[in-house]
DNA sequence: ACAGCTTTATCGTAATGCGATAGCTTTGTA
DNA sequence: TACAAAGCTATCGCATTACGATAAAGCTGT
């Protein structure tokens, strides 16, 4: 009985195998992985922008998990302090200790300590939002974000991700990654149509990512969120590697395309190179 | 019972079993208790500030695992994305997924959505940094944070964790809990002197919390950062419990205290009053 | 090139997590 | 108030899963 099922070749076993029904894809054939870690970050990511408490049969149904299973680990995540529990209603929040992870993320980055002040002056020398995206594989994740006082979009915060195709940070970084590493990006990514002006097709994404190289930045209107448009340039490691944008989000109802490029453009690809610069010797990876 | 047979009926067992009685040695007291979630949540809080990635030795090392173990719990995370590996220096990085936590945490909290617009208006009229914290046990915990031009003390961001009683945002909290909560809370505190202005003395500390009762705010000078000093006043859930306190962190060379109680006492009060206000019907725990 | 150290791969073992189930608490409805 | 339904908690035997020792393979530096 022991055989692990070495994928077909347990002729000897009775033809159980099936109904194993793995909920993880990853768990299988992979003999150094911890399913117990994967369902425990499971779990913790089941919580979702909701501002309700979830209930342990709710956390249950959205990580595949049975009862029993959701029990030991949100069980487990509570004594940790990561979920905390209501007694009364018995229903789960995460606590603020999941704030540590994105502290620990910030300070093991140069990136932030170099890249705040030079955010901070922008912003408030322009009053527009400005944020520093970090290019996660398909994804723009915010690391960086100052809001203007005129345009607050809550619901954008530090560790917002949106698909790099169609944000100005992620096609800044996008552009100048090295072609073959580009195309794997790109052929990774799933097209959404999230506003009727989004572009999903790839050639035309393409040539727009060579645009952004020849004018140094890339500008994106309401391609992600309708009234919004943004202007990004690149930001770049110790190895000329982009692995990050700085960019200026603003409405459509204050600039103009004609106006954000001519004005705004230089300025985030002077600040984004302002940070480079200090980001010699650091290697990302 | 006997379910699970479903799966390869195999009645040759010779149910020897194992007496897995006794033998209890050091393991946790707690069946409910997921211990490999523990250990590979230990190496993700075992990666600090340092800038420089971290090999699974020194992983190992810092979590009390063994190589294997680390080893394990490593390329897990990796799997997952939560951590990075620099396939030539073989060693690892807390990876921009990190970020999604605190992500999920802020947009399930109201107080995130209702707070910022507020922090940043006091934060553009007054120009000096402002925050809101929130108690996590005996910590106070930074959830939001818009720094001024002038000082940006980068060392600070969304996450940082200082110890509730020699923060002003803690104090501010702590002032306002029940009687009984207060003191269980400051029964766990270890008091440690931060700077040699840090209030050590519990009989001086109740005191002193007792006083930012009758004043509605809370104000300390040099107590967590030499050269620093802060003004804070308390956020209420809808029931009347203290959560957060809203804050604003200064140098003492602008500042006097007198002048800073006078000023930024009212100022902070307002603003942690506002959304108190937006914060009716929101019950946290 | 060799020695020392770190990382990767392998594998037998038993401890750990699994999941079914029964008892208990809360919530909803008549 | 009582009853039913749903959700949560506690328990337990079993086998799957994680454990950790070890050997092989890569680096690093003298």
């Amino acid at each position: 009985m022991r055989a692990k099922k070495e994928i077909g070749e347990d002729a000897t076993e009775p033809s159980d195998a099936g109904p194993l029904n793995g909920l993880d894809a990853d768990s299988r054939q992979d003999p150094l992985f911890v399913n117990s870690l994967g369902k425990g970050l499971a779990v913790l990511q089941a919580f979702g922008s909701d501002w309700d408490a979830l209930g342990l049969r709710e956390i249950a149904q959205r990580t595949g998990l049975n009862t029993s299973a959701a029990q030991r680990f949100t069980h487990t995540l509570t004594q940790l302090g990561f979920l905390r529990k209501d007694e009364r209603t018995r229903r789960y929040r995460l606590g603020p200790r999941m704030l540590n992870f994105a502290y620990s993320y910030l300070r093991a980055n140069p990136l932030y300590d170099v890249a705040i002040p030079i955010v901070i002056s922008v912003r408030d020398e322009w009053q527009e939002t400005v944020n520093v995206s970090v290019l996660d594989d398909t994804d723009a994740v915010v690391a960086i974000r100052m809001p203007s006082q005129r345009r607050i979009n809550s619901n954008t915060a530090i560790g917002r991700r949106m698909p790099a195709y169609c944000v100005s940070t992620g096609r800044a970084v996008l552009a100048w990654l090295p072609p073959e590493q580009r195309k794997a990006v790109l052929d990774r990514t799933d097209f959404v149509r999230l506003t009727p002006r989004t572009t999903i097709d790839r050639a035309t994404l393409e040539a727009c990512l060579d645009q952004v190289r020849i004018d140094g930045f890339a500008m994106v209107e309401e391609e992600a969120d309708l009234g919004e448009m943004a202007v990004a340039a690149p930001i770049f490691d110790g190895e000329r590697k982009p692995i990050a944008a700085l960019g200026i989000t603003t409405s459509t109802a204050y600039w103009t395309m004609e106006d954000a490029r001519e004005k705004l453009g230089p300025i985030v690809m002077q600040a984004a190179t302002a940070i480079s610069r200090s980001l010699q010797g650091w290697h990302a990876f």
